[in-house]
DNA sequence: CGCCCGGTTGACTATGGTCAATACGTGTGG
DNA sequence: CCACACGTATTGACCATAGTCAACCGGGCG
């Protein structure tokens, strides 16, 4: 329950996401201003960092772990409605309220900051107004792959295409290779993965065992995912094969 | 089947959307660049603006009309992932080809630019990156809403909220009041609703007809509603009441 | 007039949700 | 060291919601 505001001051030049993250597009200079309102801060997993209403007195980036931003009904039927790997940006621009509940998944270290000054770097500096833009446009559409994954695909279909898509997701950080055998961490629990595709915890589990059986995966403990085939799996998600999704 | 190229040149000084579009911030010297890459196009209700691997010549602000943004699977279940009304953006700068298939609901008219002459205007431009960063975001959560509907609500609740959304958009236009006695025009057919909800055309139709029976709406014709009774109607929507929802 | 398109309604079915019992793993305390 | 408890996951039996397939309605247009 303790939220460490880490004195470790990571230079930017060093950041493991400095080239991913909102400030990938700054040179020196900006940089420089960006690191003179910043500061980090951690939280375990399973701890909110915020809630629906609350004041966010800052902006952030996901530098460690993974975070999951979601909705709930007053009823408490709840739909996850991002998810945040390191390098996301965590936040809007000019609005001082979250309207989002925001949880650390796992452990998650973030680099924030302060929002009023960040508004105005937004403002004077293109670079990050730039690069804000192409994140919220690959978010976009991210979400539009995730509303065709919501509305229309089975339950299988679901499970598939979410394993697919952390596959990709890792991959990208340069750790698997998308041909033939992978491995899957899962960093979500079966809960948090119906929380993000609209199952039951249930039906999550039925369909991993139903997959599981018709040897499309292995699973190596509750967590973690092997994959033979990669090309079998995207079989199953429905799409239009040959990973043809977005880009 | 025939796309009109109007010669008619509007003046955006007189343009219906000037304060709402992507030139909102525009000053008087911006504007006149942006004349100088722009044209207008009309397109006929059902007419398709662009398919998913197109190449997308231009980028446009939708001027008159409803148009959507729609996915499909390759077995044909569609789902619509963006509804497109007077002031919305079409196209993503620094992209050529379309991933979506986008389709004129009713008639439609674009005002469209060109796109290399347009992307050089977002970096030169710092008002129109500024406004079309703001109208990302602002898609971005109208995207979360509805994944919100698509994951955890019910048939009757899906109905129920789009009405809701569909009354709030036409009332950002002022032509509604959002008390008590409204009246909402459907610019979408049964099917097209169902394509947003990630329902079948025949449960929208059940679920209108249950509205009906139960005297929360009333219809006159089959595309236009009547409302006695709003906040009525938002507590079927299973939100957090008082029209909490995004902002 | 008759066709076509969009919409409604009905009968039946299938998919995924609900409720409940059981398993598994890990950390805590006797 | 074992017992237990808690959180996470699996599995089963049953049920409800929405999907499927099909018939039918009604208005507008050739």
């Amino acid at each position: 329950m303790t939220e460490l505001v880490l004195d470790t001051h990571v230079n930017c030049a060093e950041c493991p996401i400095r080239h991913r993250a909102v400030c990938a597009k700054c040179d020196t200079d900006e940089l420089e201003a960006l690191e003179r309102i910043k500061y980090y801060r951690n939280y375990e997993a399973g701890q909110s960092i915020s809630w629906a209403g609350d004041e966010m007195p800052f902006v952030a980036s996901v530098v460690k772990g993974v975070a999951s931003i979601s909705q709930t009904l007053e009823d408490g039927r709840t739909q996850m409605v991002g998810l945040l790997l390191p390098s996301d940006f965590i936040g809007r621009p000019g609005r001082g309220k979250s309207v989002y509940d925001v949880t650390a998944v796992s452990d998650v270290t973030l680099c924030c900051f302060r929002r009023k000054p960040f508004e105005q770097m937004i403002l004077s500096t293109p670079h990050v107004a730039e690069r804000l833009l192409d994140m919220t446009l690959d978010e976009l559409d991210a979400a539009r792959e995730w509303m065709l994954i919501l509305g229309r695909k089975t339950a299988r279909e679901k499970i598939a295409s979410l394993l697919a898509i952390i596959a990709r997701r890792e991959s990208t950080f340069g750790m698997t290779k998308l041909t033939g055998k992978i491995t899957i961490d899962l960093p979500l629990t079966r809960e948090a993965m119906a929380d993000y595709l609209g199952l039951t915890l249930e039906t999550v589990s039925r369909q991993i065992s139903a997959l599981k059986r018709e040897s499309i995966i292995e699973l190596d403990g509750k967590r973690r995912i092997r994959v033979d085939d990669f090309q079998a799996l995207l079989q199953e998600t429905g799409d239009d094969m040959d990973g043809g999704m977005i880009a």
